[in-house]
DNA sequence: TACTGGTGCGCG
DNA sequence: AAAGCGCGCACCAGTA
């Protein structure tokens, strides 16, 4: 078949007997219909993927592209019309009378959604309209109609089609992620865990350095039986000891002089790797060398991902030991330096601020400048910029910054200012802050009412406050977290062109799409480790940057901020 | 027994 | 006990 002939288009939904497949035309009109039985859609889609690669169109990309990923298809492109419809709905840049922003089936419903999610799908039973948007073709063929209106119809048309493929890529790359893996060597994991916690006792019962630390603790306190668990218990018997703290916090703790609080802390610290990453962990997350955690792009207001089952987004540094390379494999450590500060200098039009990151840290562009006086000062100040620190030592940084980089901090101190007074805050490409709550909005009423008491009104202030300091950072972290969907879709697309190498380094536990193949295999937010056959490693470290340079042109065009990321080809994930 | 809210800590 | 954003998760305690 050749490539011109083909649809631009592919709809899926579907159906009682099985699924059926809308083709449309470039202009969006329906050129035909087909029908396909379950059995028979990997090879279908297969075959139309190569055949013509359309945009595939679905309502929830983890129910239909999980079982595909599965049996060996993978698809360049689509269009999530579930996560489009929910930044369509609540984007200040489309119309208020646009039929997407109408309550329907499509608006967010039925909770978080990842690729644990899926069989519903292809069980025949009709899914209750609240767990979720509705499966079939007719709703889909409507609703992708109401979003292609929408978009047309928006701000900027060119920065929103890019935003929702932006955001249909990275929900490809999410089912990717957990059809592959993080690579995750048990054992050395186990090791970790054993030389930290101690031994287990073979009847169960903690490690033995939990035990120890345990131990000291209650005795230091004389409470040989006190629940340190409990932090009522524990507060009281701490209190009973002359620890007069107001709260069990390690910050609060460690002001202590109290013989009690070095083994406190200590415990504190392990009986949290303990449970949060522990044996019990490894049991229910690891299975076959990789670690699967469950992503859920968009999970966050701002538009980053979060993440359900397994902290795929805690990963702490304590463990990155145990992210290790497939034998004739390497990772490849990818992470940006000062994104944020990057993506605020560009929306922006900040020249200073760009011109201090171009080529360097930018926290040391900064203090070259004379602006402050060493890097710690500069990151914290600029982070204070940021999140609208008002007092402590970043409060008192920030005015430096304010004479510095006007343009920068008048931007997120407009965005503060807007949240402020109850509006709305968008992204660069067009995402919107939620609009205040109804309880928000009557605080804020009764304190310019006429019987306003005093308490009623400082109440009022400090969560306005606090949503200023919330949409201030809304459009720093959106836009970051856009950029880098720009950046994993473009990286994505660089390694999927490799030639795979076969035979015994072709690490069959990734799974049948990636056999073989470089393939991502963690994001975090500004951070992604790839896993990649030795072979293509260095290629693979270079695409990461062409990736970063060609989301900051794709974003921002020729405003001239770089994206410098520090780059490793390494075994393993351990951070320095 | 199942839930919700508070606390604390890990990550960016 | 954070000051200063966004999360997820474990655990406990109180309630239904």
């Amino acid at each position: 078949m050749d490539d011109a002939g083909g649809p631009g288009w592919v709809v899926l939904g579907r159906s009682r007997a099985g699924v059926v497949a809308a083709m449309l035309d470039a202009s969006g009109a329906e050129v035909s219909r087909e029908s396909i039985a379950d059995q028979g859609l990997a090879g279908w889609v297969a075959h139309a993927e190569s055949a013509w690669g359309p945009r595939w169109v679905w309502h929830d990309t983890p129910q239909w592209y999980a079982p595909l990923l599965a049996d060996g298809v993978r698809v360049a492109r689509c269009h999530d019309l579930r996560l489009s419809h929910a930044i369509l709905a609540s984007s200040a840049a489309v119309p208020a009378d646009a039929a997407v922003r109408g309550a329907s089936a499509w608006d967010a419903s039925g909770g978080p959604r990842g690729e644990g999610r899926a069989p519903a799908l292809f069980e025949l039973e009709d899914v209750p309209a609240s767990a979720g948007p509705p499966a079939n073709l007719e709703a889909a063929l409507e609703e992708l109609q109401r979003q292609q209106v929408a978009i047309a119809a928006s701000a900027d048309p060119g920065r929103m089609r890019l935003l929702v493929a932006a955001e249909s890529a990275g929900a490809l790359i999410a089912a990717e992620l957990h059809a592959a893996g993080l690579p995750w060597d048990a054992a050395e994991h186990d090791r970790i865990l054993t030389d930290v916690l101690g031994e287990r006792p073979p009847g169960g019962g903690p490690p033995a350095k939990l035990a120890a630390a345990a131990a000291r603790v209650r005795e230091s306190l004389g409470d040989p039986a006190v629940s340190l668990d409990s932090q009522p218990k524990l507060l009281r018997a701490l209190h009973r000891a002359g620890v007069l703290v107001e709260s069990t916090s390690r910050w609060e703790l460690a002001r202590h002089r109290h013989p009690a609080v070095p083994p406190l802390l200590e415990y504190k610290k392990l009986a949290r790797l303990q449970s949060a990453n522990g044996w019990s962990w490894l049991e229910e997350w690891v299975a076959g060398g990789r670690f699967r955690p469950v992503y859920v792009p968009g999970g966050v207001v701002t538009g980053r991902w979060a993440s359900s089952g397994g902290g795929a987004l805690q990963l702490p540094r304590q463990l990155r030991a145990a992210v290790r390379a497939d034998p004739g494999w390497r990772l490849v450590v990818a992470d940006v330096a000062q994104l944020e500060p990057r993506v605020l200098a560009a929306i922006s039009g900040d020249l200073s601020l760009a011109e201090a990151a171009r080529g360097r840290d930018l926290y040391a562009g900064i203090v070259d400048g004379g602006v402050l006086a060493d890097r710690s000062e500069a990151k914290v100040a600029l982070l204070g910029a940021m999140y609208g620190a008002t007092s402590g030592d970043s409060g008192r940084l920030v005015p430096r910054l304010r004479r510095a980089f006007p343009r920068a901090m008048a931007l997120v101190d407009e965005a503060a200012r807007v949240g402020e007074d109850g509006g709305t805050v968008s992204t660069w490409l067009g995402r919107s802050s939620p609009p205040p709550t109804q309880a928000w909005r009557d605080l804020q009423s009764r304190a310019t009412g006429a019987d306003a008491s005093d308490a009623d009104e400082s109440r009022a202030r400090r969560h306005a406050r606090d949503r200023g300091r919330f949409t201030r950072n809304f459009v720093v972290q959106g836009t970051a977290a856009e950029w880098a969907l720009a950046w994993l879709a473009d990286l994505r697309i660089r390694l999927a062109a490799m030639s795979p190498v076969d035979g015994a380094d072709a690490a069959p536990r990734s799974g049948p799409v990636f056999q073989g193949r470089p393939h991502l295999a963690l994001f975090l937010h500004d951070e992604v480790i790839v896993h990649t056959p030795a072979v293509h490693a260095d290629a693979a470290a270079r695409a990461v940057q062409e990736a970063a340079d060609a989301a900051g042109r794709l974003l921002f065009g020729t405003f001239p901020i770089d994206f410098r990321l520090d780059v490793r080809i390494t075994d393993t994930a351990a951070k320095d």
